[in-house]
RNA sequence: CGCGGGAUGGAGCAGUCUGGUAGCUCGUCGGGCUCAUAACCCGAAGGUCGUAGGUUCGAAUCCUGCUCCCGCAACCA
């Protein structure tokens, strides 16, 4: 066996629409950090995403730009990478589900299960607009509930009640593309994945998740798969997308979340290409490998039941071992919408606070047991006084007081003396008290320990004062800012997956005795090393700016201010 | 009785699975320090854990009823 290795995903973001701070505290923060946690270990990780691509909306707001789906698709996919990249969300491989690799490998799906007895046609009633010629599946078509009479209810489930809706069934039905009540009732061919077949099998894997999964997943996907699963239609008439595999489906498309997730897997195989992996043998049919896939919660039922059951029917893939699904993010405690402005664009944010101060603020509020809310002032609170007074301030006062009186360099002795002290140890410790936190996919009180961590590297500069020691013995002077630096050290490696361009700014300063190695030996909480590395003392040569800037409080009332209007 | 989650000091949260003196961050108040980004350190006040009942020697934690909030493809597959 090749030992233990990690396969991690993020939801493929829909290529339809600008990412939002709910998008990315759900299902692509945690992530980065997660993969960032394992390659620091050492361990083996691949980060797999893309874009989403097909899909009626898309075919929708397409037509509305009017250009075509591949140009639009593209044009999104494009904003979402600058997006991801400027957030330090660092994907192994990055990929679009309109790409022919992608076909090519949910082509083999779809053979694999079709071969096996799980894919099976079906005729259905579906509804068909007389005025502009097309088929309504799901939500080209609203109308009113027959269960409970409420007059929006969209054709695949009723915002109301919450049923399941059969399109057909609807009472006055309306044409969401050109707002016709002009609808007829046709007969089509459809095929169906027949999940029915497979639940015996499902209940056991799941069965064996419970204790495991959060508990805002587990007894949800319990309550829905408990008795039966449903089958469900992959095909649709349309004509973006995936074409259906099979003679005299001409016309026929695979529905959008057939193919998607079979994105992560053919996106991975995408990104070894050229290595002497393979994309299934070595992860996703590995038995070593451990999958999580990262999700808000809106995505549960596909990652929970319907791809691990495709996974697990055609013999593809191993199946989800870790669902760690998010809750939404609110803003300022409202739901984020667009239309009505109360919305923040993550872009245009970015580009004013700059990612460390937002990745800090937005991994402290991620929303994993309950839905949490983004608040500006909460922001500046946040990011002034933990990151910039407690942990900023440290680093600041720590260097340049070094710089001031050992601008030529401090010797090894000084360092050593720390090495066999208790505060050193309790470094150790907290650095593998870390490495726990974040194994365990505990990312909010991660970076809680990493602020702890600074608490106390703050306080040890405090109770040692080596401003007044300073003046009577400078040797123990010097040894108390020594420690200090090898505090700060250590807290630009614990802080690596959460906050990737401080911690670099940090330990820029002491690149000409690091290596990738002893980072990693640091990071795991292995300090016997740094020993060797301060063996000839050290030297702070870069001059020391204000690592963490504050954030005005003009600008936060500007971005409430933009709120209400 | 569609499903799931939540209700803990001024704010945001952890603790609930495995019952045993209520914890964290911010804010507030008082004191200290001056190396540092008016930053930092120390101390204090403030909650009986939505509500009614039950189990128990003992419940925020288990059980039952009730109330309120949120979500169920976040602008949309």
């Amino acid at each position: 066996m090749q030992g233990k290795r990690f396969l991690i995903t993020s939801a493929l973001p829909y290529a339809n629409g600008p990412i939002h701070f709910g998008h990315l505290v759900g299902a692509y923060l945690s992530a980065d950090v997660y993969n960032r946690h394992k390659k620091l270990q050492g361990e083996k990780s691949l980060f797999i995403c893309g874009s989403d691509e097909h899909g009626v909306a898309i075919m929708l707001n397409a037509k509305k730009a009017g250009i075509g789906y591949q140009e639009y698709v593209d044009k999104w996919h494009k904003e979402h990478g600058e997006v991801f990249n400027k957030y330090g969300v660092e994907f192994d491989f990055f990929g679009q589900t309109s790409a022919p690799y992608h076909a090519e490998e949910t082509v083999k799906w779809f053979h694999e299960l079709n071969e096996r007895g799980f894919i099976g046609p079906q005729d259905s009633q579906q509804l068909y607009c007389n005025d502009c010629h097309n088929h309504l599946p799901d939500r080209f078509v609203e109308g009113t509930c027959y269960v409970c009479d409420y007059d929006s209810a969209r054709g695949d489930e009723c915002p109301n009640c919450g049923e399941f809706i059969d399109p057909v069934r609807l009472k006055e039905p309306v044409c969401k593309i050109c707002g016709s009540q002009n609808i007829k009732e046709v007969t089509v061919t459809q095929y169906y994945l027949l999940l029915s077949k497979y639940h015996k099998e499902f209940r056991e894997w799941f069965e064996s998740k419970k204790g495991d999964w959060r508990k805002t997943v587990w007894p949800y996907v319990d309550s829905l798969t408990k008795e039966e699963l449903k089958d469900r239609a992959i095909t649709r008439d349309l004509d973006w997308g995936i074409d259906v595999p099979l003679e005299g489906t001409e016309g026929k498309k695979l529905y959008v979340w057939f193919d998607a997730p079979i994105g992560y897997v053919s996106n991975t195989k995408e990104a070894l290409k050229g290595s002497d992996e393979d994309y299934l043998k070595d992860w996703w049919q590995n038995p070593d490998t451990e999958l999580t896939h990262f999700i808000g919660k809106d995505n549960i039922i596909f990652h929970t039941i319907i791809f691990p059951t495709m996974s697990m029917a055609s013999g593809k893939a191993k199946p989800a071992d870790h669902v760690p699904a998010n809750q939404f993010l609110n803003l300022e405690g409202r739901q984020f919408s667009k239309s009505t402005g109360h919305y923040v664009d993550a872009l245009d944010a970015v580009d004013e606070f700059g990612q460390t101060a937002l990745r800090y603020y937005l991994l402290s509020i991620l929303p994993e047991s309950t839905d949490s809310s983004f608040s500006w002032d909460q922001f500046q609170a946040k990011v002034n006084n933990e990151l910039a007074n407690n942990i900023g301030n440290f680093l600041n006062r720590c260097l340049k007081f070094t710089q001031k009186h050992w601008a030529e360099g401090m010797p090894a002795d000084y360092y050593q003396a720390f090495l066999s002290t208790e505060n050193c140890q309790e470094i150790g410790r907290d650095l593998e008290e870390l490495n726990g936190l974040l194994d365990q996919q505990s990312f909010k009180k991660g970076i809680e320990k990493v602020m702890a961590m600074g608490n106390k590297a703050n306080n040890y500069f405090s109770d040692q004062a080596p401003w007044a020691l300073i003046k009577e013995n400078k040797d123990e002077a010097g040894k108390v800012l020594a420690a200090s630096s090898i505090y700060a050290l250590c807290l630009g490696v614990a802080m690596a997956p959460f906050l990737p361009e401080l911690s670099s700014n940090i330990l820029k300063h002491f690149d000409n005795i690091l290596e990738e190695k002893s980072v990693s030996e640091i990071y795991s909480g292995k300090l016997d090393i740094l020993s060797s590395l301060f063996a000839d003392g050290h030297h702070l040569k870069e001059a020391v700016n204000a690592l963490v800037p504050k954030i005005s409080d003009e600008i936060i009332s500007a971005r409430k201010e933009n709120l209400l209007n």
